[in-house]
DNA sequence: TCAAAAGTGTTGCCATTACACCCATGA
DNA sequence: TCATGGGTGTAATGGCAACACTTTTGA
């Protein structure tokens, strides 16, 4: 099937809620960075943009935002919260996407909607970087890859906004909704723990206080301990403790 | 102009995003209760409403909800922010909307879109109870009110789930944005200060420290007193500092 | 035996809490 | 002068930050 028979089947028809797209502010943790998964569109220019969707008519609109997700990196079930609404008249797509169709080949103009100017839903998703395999969009990618967030490339529209509405959204539940933890493995060491939230808050974190900060909150269950071989003590690997 | 004319000027025409509606928490403070505004349906049941209305398609997000809430308040820059989206499938309004058109004597079926399934983003807005003048729209309403909000009325699709949410996230920004600060005069005693904190936090507060606590804060400006009449000590008037 | 990192005891500080007293007001 | 409510000084408390010491590990 080529691309234009695809993006014909993805719009052509009316399963879409119109005027309405959800974006997905993806955080992965690796290697001390904090890190967003974002495609690369199909343009002479490099640009990158959120990765996205529309809601369909039959279609709750959690469960649109997990399809999106799950297309995207390959992953059911992952942490997800609403944290804005972008609506402003002057967020404009559509030569944006125009540019596109146009690259692939797509000359019917029986899919004016998704031209038209749309209200993004913001959400932000945590997950484990190692689990996902960043899927593209045939029709609308040319890659996807994870970029730190000190290091983003230039973005589409209003996406480099939604990313530090996410950002400040997500720092101000870190300790309020333990939603860190979602970046993370099953297990880990107070050490990863801790780099994980340095990297999120954006500032250091004493060791000697955050860990007994982490172990009086009660929610970590001490397993045995992991010999790095590093000739040093070898922490204890812990895990969240099942809610009760 | 009869309300079948009201009616079709306001969905006749081609105005209206599609599917998309905003809901309003307007919230407000009076005789030591949070209360909430609400317009009551005309319908034979006992019915109310959250005040909502349409995004133009000409018309930001957030030029929306400031008109929808200056067509119930009579009011003008009011402090409002967007707290959730609610996109579930089951949230279906047509056979209540079908009930009122039906009421009104509405019988054109052209207005379809009115009877589709709606995505509703949750605002809340935070008002001076004593400024507003409760305004009801025509088509819809019978009457427009202020509920305590712990006597609210009975509530339709899933209006109470809306305002329980915008009442959690009032009460997390409390004390992170000032939010509450609008729903005072410009100058207010620290008693009424207080019970407006306890009545949105309804909890306690001791009266000796949460003054400390504010006036630490630095952001009060300490006016004449208020001489009430009363047999005690005088308290003073404060307001808001203007932000430098 | 040593360096590096992990785990924890202890101390001091600061912000919040609790108790107290004093002051202002009009009957 | 009394009851009532407002304003503030001060002591007690508890959580957190800082420092220090001990333990563990492999070279």
């Amino acid at each position: 099937m080529d691309l234009i028979q695809e993006f014909e089947q993805w719009v052509g028809e009316d399963t879409y809620i119109k005027q309405v797209s959800i974006d997905c502010v993806i955080f992965g943790f690796h290697d001390n960075n904090l890190k967003v998964l974002l495609p690369k569109l199909k343009l002479d220019e490099d640009l990158w943009s959120l990765p996205g969707g529309y809601i369909g008519k039959d279609e709750s609109v959690l469960d649109a935002t997990r399809r999106i997700l799950e297309s995207r990196t390959g992953l059911a079930d992952i942490y997800l919260e609403q944290f804005g609404v972008f609506g402003e008249l002057n967020r404009n797509s559509k030569d944006l996407v125009k540019t596109i169709t146009n690259k692939i080949g797509v000359t019917t103009e029986e899919h004016l909607w998704v031209f038209d100017r749309f209200i993004s839903l913001g959400f932000y998703a945590l997950v484990e970087y190692s689990k996902v395999t960043p899927r593209l969009n045939n029709i609308l990618d040319e890659s996807c890859d994870w970029y730190s967030i000190k290091e983003l490339p230039a973005l589409a529209i209003d996406h480099d906004q939604i990313i530090q509405k996410g950002l400040e959204t997500l720092r101000i539940m870190l300790d309020h909704k333990l939603a860190g933890f979602n970046l993370l493995g099953e297990t880990f060491t107070m050490k990863e723990l801790q780099k994980m939230y340095e990297t999120i808050l954006d500032k250091p974190l004493r060791r000697d206080n955050f860990q007994r900060k982490m172990l009086d909150m009660d929610i970590l269950e001490r397993l045995e301990k992991q010999y790095t071989g590093a000739a040093n003590k070898a922490p204890y690997l812990y895990k969240l403790k099942t809610i009760k």
